[in-house]
DNA sequence: TCAATAATGAACTATGTGTTCATTATTTTA
DNA sequence: TAAAATAATGAACACATAGTTCATTATTGA
């Protein structure tokens, strides 16, 4: 990719990411964000063709990364150790929230973390259907398989919200345990 | 109130409901709210500040009487039958939803839905933080009380949520079940 | 060096918001 | 029932923002 294009995406998503921790995504105008991007009109609509476009494009990336150093992590890992512990693919997760990858942080604690959480939802449930097999949830014998599958992803995402809108003062290993005993496992 | 001011607030509201089924909340404007309530631009204004306020009084309508409703039904209901069963404010409010008082499945149902569950979600905490020492969670022991209270009303939440969006074939004792099932009560 | 590509910014159209106000219609009350 | 109070009307208005266009300039990579 063109320097200039790179550049300018990335002044464009940090102007974004800076605006979102002060004000709410709708009150967020295009103007602003190419003000402080320090671009011009035209270049915005260059790269993003909606607001909403960059949106969707920012957390994809964000959360893309995550998900694949999860998993590729979490391969290699039980291919070393030849181990099988599936569940704690949700503690790499709290690890890598903790180590604040890509200043995902920033987004995860504004107001505005429900658009990211949603798209992150999508991700992860996606995770949890291919691992679920290994799962094993025995406690939840008889429900739909999807309905299970929201219901982990549900309290994993909240979780999370309560942890960073509580100023994350567990630990991840210790909101992991919080998270273990609120679907008993 | 005047009957005129009755009449227009319902005509918004039922313009409002309509298009919420239709399409999503930010793309619907007032001049199509007001053309299919059949009344006039500053006449909409005298109503309602913005499209957003519109939107909280029509929450806060509807939620206000479903839980004023399931509060003194139990209360009653503990009242005449003198037993101790604060469990199943959860069936009251699943049956509530299946009888679709005030229509309101038709808000739940569409894909606006998260709006009225946010909305929805704020009074359920308010509720389950009252009857919290009666429903005796001991499987949380030793988890913080508001991380508690956060679960059990997400996941009730997002087992409506699940329900509506799969055609609510389930019976409210049937959903209700499932729901017990994923708290372990 | 040069051809290709990206950025620029001002001007423009289009759409939606929320207000104003003089006029008309309906309701309440005295 | 007449008069006063209140609500609805709709057209005109100012304003904010979105998204496009295009001729010009700057940067890049080969």
């Amino acid at each position: 990719m063109d320097r200039r294009q790179r550049k300018t995406r990335e002044a464009i998503f940090e102007a974004f990411i800076d605006l979102l921790s002060e004000k709410d995504f709708n009150q967020i105008t295009v103007a602003e964000i190419i003000e402080k991007a320090d671009i011009g009109r035209a270049t915005f609509y260059a790269h993003f063709e909606t607001k909403d476009f960059l949106l969707k494009e920012l957390s994809e990336e964000l959360f893309c990364h995550i998900f694949d150093s999860v998993t590729n992590e979490n391969a290699e890992h039980r291919h070393i150790f030849n181990c099988n512990a599936p569940d704690s693919i949700f503690l790499h997760l709290f690890r890598h929230f903790e180590k604040n990858d890509n200043n995902i942080l920033k987004l995860l604690s504004c107001r505005n973390n429900e658009l990211f959480l949603r798209y992150f939802k999508t991700d992860l449930k996606l995770l949890i259907k291919n691992q679920l097999p290994a799962l094993n949830y025995i406690q939840f014998e008889g429900l739909p398989e999807d309905f299970i599958i929201n219901h982990i992803s549900s309290t994993f995402v909240e979780t999370v919200k309560w942890w960073v809108n509580n100023g994350m003062k567990e630990s991840a290993e210790e909101i992991n345990g919080h998270f273990s005993k609120l679907l008993h496992i």
